[in-house]
DNA sequence: GCAAAAGTGTTACAGTTACACCCATGG
DNA sequence: CCATGGGTGTAACTGTAACACTTTTGC
């Protein structure tokens, strides 16, 4: 047991913090996320800046996938924060998503790689929990907000939209009953612009960006 | 903007990490939360605890809630990490629950006192938005899990529970309709008691520790 | 016997799901 | 003209919300 003399007293240990980032895309029609090779072995891991002392912890996680996609900006939210005390450690989880048509000019592309969520290499210890909590709570965030859009360039169809869905979460969507919800809750807005290519040229559609990202919840409980 | 070799530089900083924990309880028919007078002066903060090298966050938190109220149990769940590149310090913020009638043998009563969240005083910088956020979270969360039950003793009447809806919430809900959910989630059980007092004695009932304690979310976007 | 809190069902309404065909274009 | 993907409405069903009276006890 600690005392409460400990809250003031002198005996602060200090830690090296890491800002590790879980960047989710979509390439070759999968859900992908961004690993780094982990120093010459066959392991992988997140990649992760340490915290500099005169930044904040999402403009570390934000230099960080600049650094690994070349991209500057991301939607980005804080996942967790872990402490591993053999290494003395705590790592600063961030969790972001980048549109896939966006994946061009990293600086440094040797030194990571995309991989499907569902085809993982050998990864650090922690970091597959890690991959599989972000995973989890992208798909249950994809339910009660519009961070899909994230994910897609700003101009996209619904059928493209509705196949991220289906992507992130794994299961089929009716049509018709996507488009009605889609479109009833005002998030997007359709552009002047059409995407021809084999059949019916679709209608573009873009994300509103006054518009409110998440819904009222329902009381599911009890 | 930073390098790719900063990664496996030797440029790491090290840093001060805090745990601070929002512990919530329900006292004179109000949510009410634990709070640290600072110093001397009449600013009040957010009980916390430096990390020690040894121990995990989660200890930590519990270890600063037993010292503030002289629990050894209570629900915990991680919040939020901030840093304030000024003081160059990291607060890995908890959010507790503690049931109304455990708040018996804190153990520094003098350094702490609970107040009433619609009722704060005077809050150390960052401390009244946490605040804010963990109480936010304690209402989303009540929604879709049975989170409310860690408010309450063991024992409890369906009038009791539902009162702590109310309160948390802050609205009133129908009596039979909440009797018909509370019970179809089968989240708790009837116990051989009853608690006699004004009126018709009421059937005591209990939170079954097998339930599953979150329902399984409806897809509500799009 | 009366005050006080516990306990109990039904109906109307809203939201969700399931489902199949025609349309516009390129080759 | 046909292959390809885009676009459209309705009916059954399921879950939710609103609502008032009877029961049991202590005083």
């Amino acid at each position: 047991m600690q005392t409460p003399s400990q809250i003031s007293s002198v005996n602060h240990p200090k830690f090296q913090i890491e800002v590790d980032v879980v960047v989710f895309t979509l390439r070759e029609n999968r859900l992908q996320v961004l690993l780094c090779c982990l120093q010459m072995n066959d392991s992988w891991r997140l990649p992760g800046l340490p915290l500099q002392a005169d930044s904040t912890l999402e403009e570390t996680a934000a230099h960080c996938i600049t650094q690994y996609t070349g991209l500057h900006e991301a939607y980005l939210e804080q996942l967790y924060t872990y402490y591993d005390s053999c290494e003395q450690i705590a790592s600063v989880v961030y969790f972001a998503l980048v549109p896939a048509d966006s994946l061009l000019n990293a600086k440094d592309e040797s030194a990571s790689k995309w991989f499907p969520v569902d085809d993982l290499p050998a990864l650090a210890p922690n970091h597959k929990e890690i991959l599989t909590y972000a995973l989890r709570r992208l798909r249950y965030k994809l339910e009660y907000s519009a961070v899909g859009f994230e994910l897609l360039p700003d101009d996209f169809t619904l059928s493209e939209l509705q196949f991220t869905y289906e992507l992130i979460l794994g299961e089929k969507l009716d049509k018709r009953n996507f488009r009605r919800r889609i479109l009833q809750a005002g998030v997007i807005e359709s552009t002047p612009h059409r995407r021809t290519g084999e059949g019916r040229p679709a209608q573009l559609y873009r994300y509103r960006p006054d518009a409110v990202a998440e819904v009222k919840a329902r009381r599911l409980f009890p």
